[in-house]
DNA sequence: CGCAACAAAATTGTTCACAATCTTGCCGAC
DNA sequence: GTCGGCAAGATTGTGAACAATTTTGTTGCG
């Protein structure tokens, strides 16, 4: 996500007078092409658009304030990331997940955390694991019995962010990104099994343990161990997830 | 790969005439947006505009005859699958791989043909892997004692294909083929470097022997351990290749 | 000769009008 | 009452004109 954002000098456009059609509506402040994908990225993982929902051009382009061609350029984009499906002169609708689809995000998944557990392990010295290692045992364990599920999910969260950014692989980093804007939902509800966060923890515990070591393949195996075993999870309860 | 790409004639840009915008110029007949899409990402994938070249918008609208709007929006897509980049009031120039980058990739596609050889092989019955043992056994040898390398690495893809096939995952096979279309040229590189080709002929052949004796824990660690040996030359020869 | 300022050209970004297509609701025939 | 057209409305697709910005070329001064 380069973020040599940039420069664009902020003010507006001069005064475009324009005597007709006078001051712009603008429902919410101008925003770029880049910022509304991103905006839609998160309200259709969020499912604060929810899948099946038709995406109108006009409607976008009047809450941004950004021309139509722009939204047609961020469709595209979103297409691409087969976050919606475009239908010629029919319009967009947010794509429906289907049960093998989502098997199969679990399956790359696993792959692809296992990956950066390993990676993760090569790169960062054992010692600097020891904060999640204690935060693991203590602080997430009483989360956990408190019931308190969001500050639970956030340290959960927090792990991966710690991996992630040691195992230093932006291309694996992006690739679980567009797995995580597709079944964050999914992932979510998951966790909130009957007993999925009990074993999760426990499954964690032993992956950190093997980083503390700085037992690559160990740590890499352990975290796919762990991912099958949510994929096995959905399966179990297949039906209050999808 | 699709490869309808088309050579698209040579010819200048015909007359022009358009006096008062008579009969469209068309260049090659009508294409719809998706086809433009698949034949830049195929010449950006050999390489048929180089990395760093410039894209024009008024210049592939006028090739493809379609709107530039519409040009437009396959710019979008192409930079959300990082094929190019895009620069405000600049235009779109092709990415170039930097080295890291191309490690990077590497490790992913690793794990991910990992993960298709494990599952062809639990999907498919282990017979229907004979095939591919005899053709890799005998013809892939001589294509290789004869050095014809084209044929080569047609056999090659021709396996791939058959495994992604099999694996039936289309999550990664999409994710490995985004890995494809921008390493096709390294990967072509890679193998005709010295004695590459007889190593992957051994290492492929292995896999294809786990696969036919069903052993699907076998084939994906053998597969992971030849995209590794790839890996290996290409860091070796990473002059010659980059 | 170098270089800074300015002018011209090329290119990208935006807007609007309209055409093409699909959807919806209505009306009549059976 | 149901079904099949048919017209009106809504939505997407196209193309051109226009505006803003960058790039390129030129000129004149030191």
């Amino acid at each position: 996500m380069s973020d040599k954002v940039v420069t664009m000098p902020a003010r507006k456009r001069s005064a475009s007078r324009t005597p007709a059609r006078a001051a712009r509506p603008r429902v919410s402040g101008k925003a770029r092409g880049v910022e509304v994908l991103q905006i839609l990225r998160a309200r259709i993982a969020n499912q604060d658009i929810p899948p099946g929902a038709k995406l109108k051009e006009q409607e976008l382009s009047e809450e941004f304030g950004v021309p139509r061609t722009r939204i047609r350029e961020v469709f595209s984009a979103l297409e691409s990331r087969g976050l919606i499906e475009r239908i010629p002169n029919r319009g967009a609708v947010v794509t429906r997940l289907d049960l093998a689809q989502v098997y199969q995000l679990y399956d790359v998944r696993e792959v692809l955390e296992g990956l950066l557990a390993r990676q993760a392990t090569e790169n960062a010295p054992a010692e600097s694991w020891q904060d999640l290692v204690d935060f693991f045992a203590g602080p997430m364990q009483r989360l956990l019995e408190s019931g308190e599920l969001d500050r639970y999910i956030a340290g959960y969260e927090m792990f991966r962010a710690r991996v992630t950014a040691a195992a230093d692989n932006a291309v694996a980093a992006q690739m679980i990104d567009s797995i995580f804007e597709k079944t964050k939902v999914v992932i979510h509800r998951i966790i909130i099994l009957p007993g999925r966060a009990e074993v999760g923890l426990v499954e964690h515990r032993a992956v950190l343990a093997a980083m503390r070591r700085g037992d690559a393949a160990e740590a890499e195996r352990l975290r796919r161990a762990n991912m099958r075993s949510a994929k096995a999870y959905l399966q179990r309860y297949q039906k209050f997830v999808l």
